[in-house]
DNA sequence: TTGTATGCGTTATCAC
DNA sequence: GTGATAACGCATACAA
């Protein structure tokens, strides 16, 4: 409530002088130092950051967009992120865009309204406008998660296409033949190196993968609540025979979605569906682990990423449109199994467990 | 890059009218509206949100603080923060002070600093000087979780008593006779009150619950990375015969580490020991929801604090000290059922399953 | 070591 | 309907 100048009246000095004071900045004699300190507690000054951003043109603040804040994966990001931040002096601003481009956009032009320093962002889309309107205001920008056409735009994310690979390489070295992929939006890059990777893996041991074995939908839960790997799987269930034996998920939540439409169909997993999938959820959050999942070194890379943003900030590193790609861990776990022989073969009918089954406890 | 007189110029009026456009006040002639349009758009003019804010003395900003933003708890609370605000044209700030007073103290400074128009707070502690600072400087507060001593504040938060007593009377009619409490800081309202439920459901069966039986620790997972609720109940499993029955958690975090250490110990839950817990996951994160919980309406704490702010913010309400106190919902799972007879009398030695046994698959 | 003048980009107020 | 002026609170540049 007040301000400088009334410290400084207070204090019987200059504002000036308070300013050097509040920002030990210049030289002060202990004297006034002391008259000034004394006057700030008095009054219980506290300094209008807004008029100082106004004057410096540094607002210390840096924004981070993800495209989904109940996703762990992205919490976790927000952790290494914060933590390089904070301890460099800077505030963070999270942004939640649901993956959608209008939200993406309206919030990149409040961060430059805004003032922020520089922004980390998971992009909705790979064509990239808001980096450019960014850029046009000479914003730092460094992209999470996903490659983006654009040059001079560095990037920090886990390599999706070698993560799949290993995933559908396990897989097919189980023994599976037919093995179908639920994916994210086929306009964010990451849903497709995952495709591609498994593609790779496929075509490795000579099998191929139809366009009809791949389902694209959501990343996210998005405004329905509801996880779009169900609708996938069901799609997968109810698509031409015959069914396939096992299932990558592109990341976390479509896995859940898919797992619980695989349940409600009565399918026992690893027995009659093995099912992997990107990310992991912080081991202990499950009582029994069960996923076989490529896992992404969240913390690393929202840190990663931070610390190349602040050299964009300080000015020590131009942006070189390098990417930083670290490596995903592979963990097995019960999910993925050998595919009954029976299962390579026969229609599908014979082979769907009554719904009154056990199937619930099996796929505990 | 370019300022509200470079647009001036362009179109050939006054900075004023410029500022008229933009903002939609007062009367302009469609003339100049239209060449004040195109300056803005060719020069790609964007309004510097700190002067404005400056001048007018509003951000537009609310602060979020909370004490984990880890916990889906809190993330599921901001999401309702957010609905509600971002519908109002108003940005969130995101704190987390890792329950730490210092840290807290801290994030509020910067928040006065920075002009935040009202603050959502979940107190490390109930001392209360986070928000006697704010008050202080006519920012607007809402207590969030947790109760405060101070008068004058308005707080929204779950029947923690109540959903502490339901789950422990869940207990007590199963036949459990011997139950612990792993909580909290005995610091945090929100700790202690789930103790006093606790107590009042054993009294109200005419038993008692000695200092003994409960364990305090932390909701968080802290520096160490390490649930509190492992320590905890190993500290439990190591006190006095006869062991505990049945345990209570005071929330999700604390169950977490619990169950992992119950496991480790080569118990199986509910088996040779019951476990219920306050706070739910998300049904299909874990792909078999076993934890018998409390479960608090996270999203609605979070719309409902938020709208409260918005009142004391507009000055359509003075606080008034009031409590908003939502329902939990009782959640029976498998991790809660009888003792075994044997439990109730035996010594602990012979119970405790082989550690090679298949306490694993049971506790799934 | 301390103070003065000036401007950051915007809007409130009053004048035309 | 439009413009000139001042002020929001602070820090840069320079002077003393």
């Amino acid at each position: 409530m007040s301000t400088i100048s009334d410290v400084a009246k207070r204090a019987g000095v200059s504002a000036m002088t308070v300013s050097r004071v509040v920002n030990d900045t210049g030289h002060t004699s202990a004297q006034t130092r002391a008259r000034v300190e004394a006057a700030i507690d008095e009054l219980g000054y506290v300094p209008n950051a807004l008029a100082r951003q106004l004057r410096s043109k540094r607002t210390k603040t840096i924004a981070l967009v993800v495209s989904d804040i109940s996703n762990p994966y992205f919490t976790t990001i927000a952790r290494g992120v914060e933590d390089f931040f904070v301890a460099h002096g800077y505030s963070v601003m999270y942004c939640n865009t649901d993956e959608d481009e209008a939200e993406e956009e309206q919030y990149v032009l409040m961060l430059i309204e805004r003032q922020v320093d520089g922004v980390l962002l998971v992009p909705a889309r790979s064509s990239g406008a808001s980096f450019r309107l960014l850029q046009s205001h000479r914003t730092p920008v460094v992209v999470i998660d996903r490659r983006v056409t654009s040059r001079d735009v560095d990037s920090v994310r886990c390599d999706s296409e070698a993560g799949a690979h290993s995933l559908v390489e396990h897989l097919v070295k189980l023994g599976h033949r037919r093995i179908a992929v639920l994916t994210g939006s086929p306009s964010i890059s990451t849903s497709m190196d995952r495709v591609l990777g498994a593609r790779r893996a496929l075509e490795e041991a000579g099998l191929d993968l139809p366009e009809s074995m791949i389902h694209y939908g959501s990343f996210n839960y998005g405004k329905s609540n509801q996880a779009d790997g169900h609708r996938m799987a069901m799609d997968m269930l109810n698509g031409p025979d015959p069914r396939p034996t096992a299932v990558f998920c592109a990341n976390n939540f479509i896995a859940f979605g898919a797992i619980r439409a695989l349940h409600e169909a009565g399918l026992r997993v690893p027995d009659d569906m093995s099912v992997v999938a990107f990310d992991d959820l912080p081991e202990e959050w499950v009582s029994e682990p069960f996923l076989t999942v490529a896992r992404q070194p969240a913390y690393d890379i929202g840190h990663r990423a931070a610390s190349l943003l602040m050299d964009h900030i300080t000015g020590d590193q131009a942006p070189s449109g390098a990417s930083v790609i670290l490596p995903y861990e592979l963990v097995l776990r019960r999910s993925s199994g050998a595919p009954s022989p029976d299962l390579l073969a026969a229609p599908r009918g014979d082979l769907v467990a009554p719904l009154d089954s056990d199937a619930t406890e099996a796929i505990a």
